[in-house]
RNA sequence: GCUCGGGUCGCCUAGCAUGGAUAGGGCACCCGCCUCCUAAGCGGGUUAUCUGGGGUUCGAAUCCCCACCCGAGCGCCA
């Protein structure tokens, strides 16, 4: 018995379905599909053949149904115009329960695959402290590569550190420069003191044309190799950066790997690409771009500039070098983008195809996170700062912890109190198709019941404490698991491996959360139906708190690649 | 204007790549359930002809065309 038992039982059931076809003599083939619950686990439509046979689709059905299926499925049932496929209760349990004590904790995952994925995600500029708007990225980017190991993907996760350009240089001159206030001062995160002396140094860079000269100098030596200069504005940028991964670590969010931008112009590669990309380029007052009408672009949206008037790389150049490296670091490279980006990442992938490089990094866009009042902007102070979400969620879930839960100590219902906060705010970011723009609302973040984070956690929560209650585990029987709602719950988890494996190769996130959700539904209602440590006899006692393992096993599993922490009490 | 996304109950959302059985969930609102493994739960009720219009098809939320609305982009910025 292997680790997804659902494709196992549909590779069967295909066989069944091509008995049907030679039986029926068409040569269209049909399309399996999942039954709705109660008619079975696999259903074929007949309409197709209507025409061919001259038939009826309910007579084509009554005909088909004949075909003998192989076990474990049961004789097929005829049901208006669908075949379908039934499974022999006590056999499926069986199957279920051998599968997920096969696998154990690791119940969900897939045999290991060999294509090499660098997963960079995040790569927000660290030039202050990251928001709610930009938070999507990182949740997005490390619940998909959460999910990619889960499919058995060796996994890189790489945080593109932007360490280059006019925002930083600004930044560092602010730094270095600026004189701070005591209301400066007073402000102890390093990542907020910055971005007030940044808002100065902006307002009095439109004001001032020699602010103006002196930055583009400072960006000249920069770009030239300066190698102190180098090192002093990186300085800035990793006070910065340290502060944001910190914010992400609290979230559980961590890193394999910061690339560092100005490493590029350092080492050469930067100088590479421009002697590249020359001979291909056009020129225009001194600057020079690729013009990539043909690609699907056309306009203005055509011409990729590479080198500016003054001789110096552009933020897309460095992206060419950049991915240029990482094309020798990995088999796959996907980018999790915001949606601003779709335009220079296409003509990043047109200018490859222009070198003649048949590689290309794959991207998922994601919309962007708005509050009520509008687009976040830091400058107009519309924001929402991730560290004072991350403290109210976990304020909040403490307050509805010691309400629920006066009989558990401070502490316990602190660590308690930031499981749930934290999961509710990562569960609610990514339980959404990334390509849907987000308005956020404080109430939506922190909800703790229904589609939510504590909801699966609790459902978790359930399953722990009837095990705690059950003791040691002897498997039982899983045959006599024949209660409705026991096999539909069987169902679930026999679906759960293919589920993670589908959502990790279409780079879909939400469908995970959205299983989550329907699984924990589905074990409450277990939970409401079926009593495990007063069931009798004792065979099916424990063969009950064997399925509660299982389920506890997919809860938490599921969780995890959402990268919510699944508690066992709350 | 052009390009790319999105438009599903009052609000949020799944389903759309592979078109099929009454379009699932959640929130809100109303009713009910704790001598029984945690009521952050469960059951019931009210609520959508899936933005509009054409088309393809035995069959369209799903595919095609047109229109409308919202978001994003169209820098020698990042």
């Amino acid at each position: 018995m292997g680790h997804d038992p659902w494709s196992e039982l549909r590779d069967v059931a295909e066989g069944v379905r091509r008995s049907i076809e030679t039986a029926l003599h068409v040569t269209t083939p049909g399309t399996l599909e999942e039954a709705p619950e109660g008619r079975g686990l696999f259903a074929l439509a007949t309409h197709p053949w209507a025409k061919a046979l001259k038939a009826s689709p309910g007579d084509i059905a009554s005909r088909a149904a004949r075909v003998r299926p192989a076990p474990p499925f049961e004789p097929l049932r005829a049901e208006g115009p669908y075949i379908n496929f039934q499974v022999n209760p006590a056999s499926f349990s069986e199957l279920v329960l051998a599968s997920v004590r096969l696998m154990g904790d690791r119940y969900g995952t897939s045999p290991a695959r060999t294509e090499r994925v660098l997963l960079e995600h995040t790569s927000v500029n660290p030039t202050g402290p990251l928001h709610v708007g930009r938070a999507r990225n990182p949740l997005l980017g490390d619940s998909l590569g959460r999910l990619l190991r889960y499919a058995g993907h060796p996994v890189q996760r790489e945080y593109y550190v932007n360490d280059i350009g006019k925002q930083m240089v600004l930044l560092y001159w602010a730094v270095t420069n600026l004189k701070p206030t005591p209301e400066d001062e007073a402000e102890e995160r390093v990542e907020r003191r910055y971005v007030r002396l940044y808002q100065r140094a902006n307002a009095l860079l439109e004001k001032d044309p020699a602010l103006g000269k002196e930055i583009e100098s400072l960006i000249d030596r920069f770009e030239g190799g300066d190698g102190q200069l180098t090192r002093a504005i990186r300085a800035v940028g990793d006070g910065v950066l340290h502060r944001i991964v910190a914010v992400l670590t609290r979230l559980g969010i961590t890193f394999d790997s910061f690339f560092w931008e100005s490493d590029l112009i350092l080492d050469g590669s930067v100088h590479r690409v421009i002697e590249r990309l020359l001979p291909l380029s056009k020129e225009e007052d001194g600057a020079h771009y690729l013009d990539l009408s043909g690609f699907g672009l056309e306009g203005d949206a055509a011409k990729y500039f590479f080198v500016t008037r003054r001789g110096t790389s552009l933020y897309t150049t460095r992206d060419l070098a950049y991915h240029l490296r990482k094309m020798e670091r990995c088999d796959r490279a996907i980018n999790v983008l915001g949606e601003d980006q779709k335009l220079s990442f296409q003509r990043l992938k047109a200018t490859f195809q222009l070198m003649g490089i048949d590689w290309a990094p794959e991207t998922i866009y994601y919309a962007f996170v708005s509050l009520p009042e509008g687009r976040m902007s830091t400058r107009k102070g519309i924001v929402v700062y991730v560290d004072d979400l991350i403290d109210e969620a976990i304020e909040r879930a403490f307050a509805e912890v010691s309400r629920r839960r006066a009989d558990l100590s401070e502490p316990r219902r602190r660590a308690i109190a930031e499981t749930i906060g934290l999961g509710a705010l990562r569960y609610n970011i990514v339980r959404v198709q990334a390509e849907k723009a987000i308005t956020f609302r404080w109430e939506d973040a922190l909800n703790f019941e229904g589609n939510s984070a504590p909801f699966l956690q609790y459902a978790h929560a359930r399953a722990c404490s009837i095990l705690a209650k059950a003791g040691d585990l002897s498997p039982g029987e899983p045959r006599l698991l024949l209660h409705p709602q026991e096999q539909r719950l069987l169902r679930w988890i026999a679906k759960f491996p293919s589920t993670v494996r589908d959502a990790a190769d279409s780079r879909r996130v939400h469908v995970v959360a959205s299983f989550a959700s329907d699984f924990a539904s589905q074990f409450n209602q277990f939970y409401r139906d079926c009593p495990v440590l007063t069931a009798e006899p004792p065979a099916l006692r424990d063969a009950r708190a064997s399925l509660v393992d299982a389920a506890r096993i997919v809860l938490h599993n599921g969780l995890d690649c959402l990268g919510v922490t699944a508690p066992r009490e709350m």
